[in-house]
DNA sequence: GGAATTATATACCGATCGGTACAAAAAATC
DNA sequence: GATTTTTTGTACCGATCGGTATATAATTCC
């Protein structure tokens, strides 16, 4: 009951998400964000609450689409394939065409007024998550014997995540994807590559 | 002649880098900079001409203060001292106890409103001319056979930048520098340790 | 066709943004 | 000591910030 909705809301956070993502939580006003959307303010308010509530959705939606391949990443069987899978696909989406460069995790927040501590804040537990998931996944491969000797496994994961955070800095930078390609393939040199008979 | 300044325009400019380096450009506030640097607005527009005038007189600061050990780096005698020096200033610098965690050149202005456009360009051609300095330095080095073989001198050049800039999120993040120390081993790994005999 | 409910548009709120006008204060010059 | 020059403190500027009060429009329920 009641008015209907004269906007779809997934499509008016799919533009948030974009204004985010290219200009930085602080960067984005209200005025970028509801003439971007579509809507007025208080449509905006209704529905997203304010403007850091429509923050941490549309945050909520890049990494449920732009990252899903991390998770997706994770499930390989060989622990060489899942950093070779999670640093390309973060080139990818730091370098697709329709997308603004580099990562929304790392513009949105990375330097800011207290008045986004709490989001700068959010952001980085973002970080620390997953690199924990990853250095966990490393972990495994370490008792299956499917590392290379003499790491640990939270460093290696902390080691892929630092290309990965670095690549999203070049890519901000105007870098294009086969570059990013190339310090990708430097950054794996000293792992060894899987031999047919190994899989 | 004229009535004598009351501070120092060093000890402010000093100040003024430190809170750009922590807040970013649009992060830091007028306010923020007055308070912080102990002086009025006239005294601040007087002597630094506007708030951009005083980013790029801190940035200069900055340049010339905490990253001197990278055109000290440039003249060792070897590429692969070269590119150790260069990280482990990077790390340093981005996780001295007593300044902000991470790298002011990526703080100040990653993702911003169009305001800020100006500087954000002008942090990017920093980068840039970083990074263009090391792949001169490696080709070099390539001439007179310092480089691991199979290597672009302007490749390896990003890829000693995309791992600095790595860092700089990490130290953002909260990363120790010993932990900085041990993803900079494993991103040196595949480039031979000087023998005794080539020095 | 009301009554109730929800979304819209307009117009506004106090606070803060970067920046400045103006006059008093403190020094050097004559 | 008067004049000139520069810095300082105060008080202010228009613009924009995130956020909201209010009234009207559009729908469903009865």
């Amino acid at each position: 009951m009641g008015r209907p909705r004269e906007f779809d809301v997934d499509e008016a956070l799919e533009t948030a998400m974009e204004l985010f993502w290219r200009k930085g939580y602080e960067g984005t006003s209200l005025t970028d964000l509801t003439e971007g959307m579509g809507i007025t303010k208080p449509s905006l308010y209704g529905v997203f609450g304010n403007k850091e509530g429509l923050f941490l959705k549309a945050l909520e939606r890049y990494e449920r689409t732009k990252m899903a391949f991390f998770h997706k990443a994770l499930e390989e069987p060989r622990a060489r394939i899942v950093a070779e899978k999670i640093l390309h696909g973060f080139a990818d989406a730091q370098t697709a065409d329709k997308d603004p460069s580099g990562c929304m995790g790392i513009n949105g927040a990375l330097a800011c007024s207290e008045a986004a501590a709490e989001i700068q804040k959010c952001l980085i537990e973002n970080r620390h998550r997953g690199e924990r998931e990853l250095g966990r996944r490393f972990e495994r491969a370490a008792a299956e014997g499917d590392l290379p000797p003499g790491h640990e496994p939270h460093d290696l994961a902390r080691y892929i995540m630092t290309i990965s955070q670095g690549t999203a800095i070049q890519a901000a930078s105007g870098a294009d994807r086969q570059a990013l390609y190339r310090v990708i393939d430097m950054a794996l040199q000293f792992w060894p590559e899987l031999s047919p008979q190994d899989s």
